[in-house]
DNA sequence: GCCGTTTTCGGCCCGACTGTTTTCAGTCG
């Protein structure tokens, strides 16, 4: 299973929506978030902890700590149970809305009996919402554009629950005597940014003990199908797990067959009809014969058709084949190639570890260098100034000094203004290693001020990196309107970086935009913009990304060495 | 509900934006 961290966060969470959609104070809701974040990127499996050690995360006291002892010792939290009792599901959903909050939930919850989405579209169609107070026609196509957005993210889930789930159900099966092989297929080894459903491949030569597993997990909340061949559950969380249980035989068939893309399937048999063969889950057989020509591994299957092995992160059908027969695929750039992460936070602003704490989970990674990105001043919220800038940096450059092997880098991450304009004169920007800079707030401008916005704040000298270029967030919101060949062109003449922002609500820029931009002659930082300790294994997402998009080292300034990395840095503020 | 202390209750990251209201409430980051 998960970390019981993360399930206790998805607890208190929960409970705090419930809390302020029922009306109670929206302080006590805002604690329950405040604790949910902490416990979430806890370092500590609390699982571990006691009463005290509970009580000694920020943000959580003596009534949450209990909470959380009865949730480690029954799995409930019947104060949590209550609360779901007394506001429907669909209610919750509601808040999913963007732009419709706890408030306004309530109002159409109590007023007029709303308590799913598809009761509150069938009461906009009656144009009934205009005569609630505090609501009116405006109120009503913002909440019907806010449903478009919820449609658009679906079914979907982010790659980092469906990678901890397809984790979870593969060490399962690896555990039942006769698995010889066993591991995830399909979108989640492509590593799509967001997972439809999982597919699970067992090379055995008996399906059946797989197949109850499956069907027995604790996960399964209900079985869709169950056969010899193949056998589909849904989880409680709604996630469909399709597994196939192969003959030891055909498992580099089957594995190239169920990772797919579909579009990459059919280029491949398309391939091999052209070679007189045929192309299954089963095997590449000669069509004459029938006779297996290859099937025990990927490699195998791929040699026959002529071909290297292409990684996953390819098989779109975006000309990796004709790439892979002209022997020109990229050598992709990999985790272990990248040697630190330059978008990180502390809790000098909004980030949950300390500087100490987050530099040896970094220097725990084997990283060479690692940058401390705190927010500026014009994120409001955060409280920055100059003084505790500086004051961070003294303590970091005498923490660097204690460090072997790893160099700290002192950064920030500017907040773009709305006119281009940064936080700090370019003066003080010049005492800082790094600066990342980051669109925040105003979205919904102009295209042709987004963009020269965005291209504006990349004419800095000091800005080596554009944060999470796009800003969007996946089922939550969609990416900021710019002319984004023009801040890829822009970028390219500064020689500014484009972050690949590796956060799985995120993973901005996206693959297209990738391939596009490196068209341009960009280089690339994939970052993780982590906010916890827990935070900086994401970068394994960032990467599959980055791989999506063709980069490979030579791409990704972070997968330099320092010295190269530190005239990249010292060329833009020549420029 | 948590926190800090001015040790026992008052404040809770702050500001912008939107829409509905006519001085404010809700939502967002």
């Amino acid at each position: 299973m998960s970390r019981a961290n993360d399930r206790v966060e998805a607890l208190l969470r929960e409970y705090a929506e419930l809390i302020a959609i029922s009306g109670q104070d929206a302080f006590k809701a805002r604690a329950y978030e405040k604790a949910a974040r902490a416990i979430g990127g806890h370092p500590v499996d609390i699982a571990q902890l006691d009463a005290k050690g509970l009580m000694d995360i920020p943000h959580v006291g003596r009534s949450i700590a209990d909470k959380v002892l009865e949730y480690l010792r029954t799995g409930r939290i019947p104060e949590v149970e209550a609360s779901r009792e007394a506001v429907p599901a669909g209610v919750r959903e509601l808040t999913r809305i963007p732009g419709l909050g706890p408030r306004k939930a309530l109002v159409l919850h109590r007023d007029l009996g709303i308590s799913s989405v598809a009761e509150l579209e069938e009461a906009l169609r009656g144009e009934k919402l205009r005569d609630l107070k505090g609501f009116g026609e405006r109120t009503e196509e913002s909440i019907r554009h806010g449903i478009l957005l919820l449609r658009q993210a679906g079914d979907r889930i982010l790659l980092d629950a469906a990678t901890e789930l397809a984790e979870e159900i593969v060490a399962e099966l690896s555990r039942i005597p006769g698995c010889v092989r066993c591991t995830y297929a399909g979108s989640l080894r492509r590593m799509r940014e967001t997972i439809g459903d999982l597919d699970v491949l067992v090379a055995a030569d008996t399906s059946e003990p797989f197949m109850a597993a499956l069907t027995a997990l604790p996960a399964t909340a209900e079985v869709i199908a169950h056969g010899a061949k193949k056998t589909s559950v849904r989880t409680a969380s709604g996630v469909q797990v399709d597994l196939r249980v192969l003959p030891p035989a055909s498992w580099g068939a089957g594995l190239q067959y169920f990772t797919g893309s579909k579009a990459h399937n059919i280029r491949t048999r398309e391939l091999a009809a052209r070679h007189g063969l045929k192309l299954s889950e089963y095997g590449l057989f000669d069509a004459e014969t029938g006779e297996n020509l290859a099937s025990e591994t990927e490699e195998d299957v791929y040699a026959r058709l002529g071909l290297p092995w292409i990684p996953p992160a390819l098989r779109e059908d975006r000309g990796e084949i004709a790439a892979a027969l002209r022997g020109e695929l990229p050598e992709l750039v990999t985790e272990r190639d990248i040697r630190g992460d330059l978008h990180t936070h502390t809790d000098l602003t909004d980030g949950l570890a300390s500087l100490e704490d987050m530099a040896a989970a970094a220097a725990a990674r084997g990283y060479a260098y690692y940058a401390v990105t705190d927010h500026a001043p014009d994120l409001a919220m955060q409280r920055m100034t100059k003084e505790k800038a500086l004051a961070q940096r003294d303590r970091l450059r005498a923490l660097d000094r204690t460090l072997r092997g790893m160099r700290l880098l002192h950064g920030t991450e500017l907040n773009i203004g709305p006119d281009g304009g940064l936080d700090w004169p370019d003066d003080f920007l010049a005492g800082f290693d790094l600066c990342i800079a980051s669109v925040h707030s105003h979205f919904g401008q102009t295209r042709e001020a987004m963009t020269s916005r965005i291209i504006r704040a990349c004419e800095n000298p000091y800005v080596a990196v554009l944060g999470h270029p796009t800003t969007r967030r996946l089922g939550i919101r969609p990416g900021v309107d710019a002319d984004f060949d023009a801040v890829f062109a822009a970028c390219a003449r500064t020689g500014t970086a484009l972050e690949v922002n590796s956060h799985p609500e995120r993973l901005d820029l996206c693959d297209e935009d990738i391939l596009r931009a490196k068209r341009h002659g960009v280089k690339f930082a994939v970052n993780t913009d982590a906010h916890a300790t827990v935070h900086l294994p994401y970068l394994r997402y960032g990467v599959g990304t980055a791989q999506r998009g063709w980069l490979t080292k030579e791409d990704v300034v972070n997968a330099w060495p320092w010295g190269r990395l530190h005239r990249f840095l010292r060329e833009k503020r020549r420029r």
